[in-house]
DNA sequence: AGCGATGTTCGCCG
DNA sequence: TCGGCGAACATCGC
């Protein structure tokens, strides 16, 4: 699940959900996902209300005056908002309970995810030394966290420090659209690929927003449908090789990503 | 039954 | 300091 235009489409899930309720109670069902302590939690939340919220990388802040709520969903992560009647969700580790009935479950199925408190986006930003939103930063962001950089490309996308936002799935279809190879270096690529890379990245993940994160119905033209076993490149009909780097598994073309 | 998984972090080492 | 690598974390579904 979360990535990018996953943890967007959670943002505009709560908004539509969840904004300027009264909070009455925060159920605590598994504190291990907690990295804060449980009462400055419940202090932080209970009476007080959602105002906005703001999402930088795969983080979700939600402001609470005058501290912000911080989610976040590891690779397993989700949202459900629903009424009292119904069951609790599996797999839910903090329930936020309004006054109205409803409920909006934090659900976390392997324990990845984490939940937070901080007084300032920027600090908790500092703190887990994030770089740029990728979809929200400017080109002249880009090409500064490029500077004097040499990683692989695919370490790169993958390091939020570097850029925040971009997981496994979503840096292999960005790479395939540049027609960059994973292993490829930084300081390898030429101005105008750069130019490219950018605009694919905002492209990719703008598409991935627009299908609010659903990888299961896109189109044959992209990477994703073909991140398996016996898959054919849409391009040019070579077969998908899977590769590793670093311990994390993707799929390209070798033929369209020559290095 | 074993393996893989959309994430993060840390220690090791060059 | 940068960066590659591998392990650890926890647990479910295929």
């Amino acid at each position: 699940m979360p990535e990018l235009p996953e943890v967007e489409t959670f943002k505009l899930y709560l908004d539509k959900t969840s904004l300027k309720q009264e909070i009455k109670d925060v159920k605590l069902i598994d504190i291990r996902v907690l990295d804060v302590d449980s009462s400055v939690l419940k202090k932080s939340l209970i009476n007080k209300r959602f105002e906005y919220s703001t999402r930088h990388g795969k983080y979700l802040f939600v402001f609470l005056n005058p501290k912000f709520l911080v989610l976040h969903f590891g690779m397993t992560g989700d949202l459900e908002y629903y009424n009292e009647q119904i069951d609790v969700p599996k797999f839910s580790k903090v329930i936020f309970c309004f006054k109205n009935g409803f409920n909006l479950a934090y659900i976390s199925r392997r324990m990845f995810g984490r939940i937070y408190i901080t007084d300032k986006i920027e600090d908790f930003i500092k703190l887990k030394k994030l770089g740029p939103d990728a979809y929200k930063m400017s080109f002249e962001d880009f090409t500064e966290t490029l500077k004097r950089r040499s990683a692989i490309l695919k370490n790169a996308l993958l390091n939020q420090s570097f850029i925040a936002g971009i997981g496994n799935i979503y840096s292999d279809e960005i790479l395939f659209r540049t027609k960059l190879n994973p292993r490829t270096k930084l300081d390898e690529i030429n101005e105008s690929k750069i130019k490219e890379f950018f605009s694919n990245i905002k492209e990719v993940l703008k598409f991935g927003i627009k299908k609010e994160g659903d990888l299961s119905t896109y189109p044959k033209s992209f990477l994703i449908p073909h991140r398996k076993k016996d898959e054919r490149c849409p391009i040019c009909d070579t077969e998908i090789e899977r590769y590793e780097i670093s311990g994390r598994h993707g799929f390209f073309c070798p033929i369209c990503q020559k290095e």
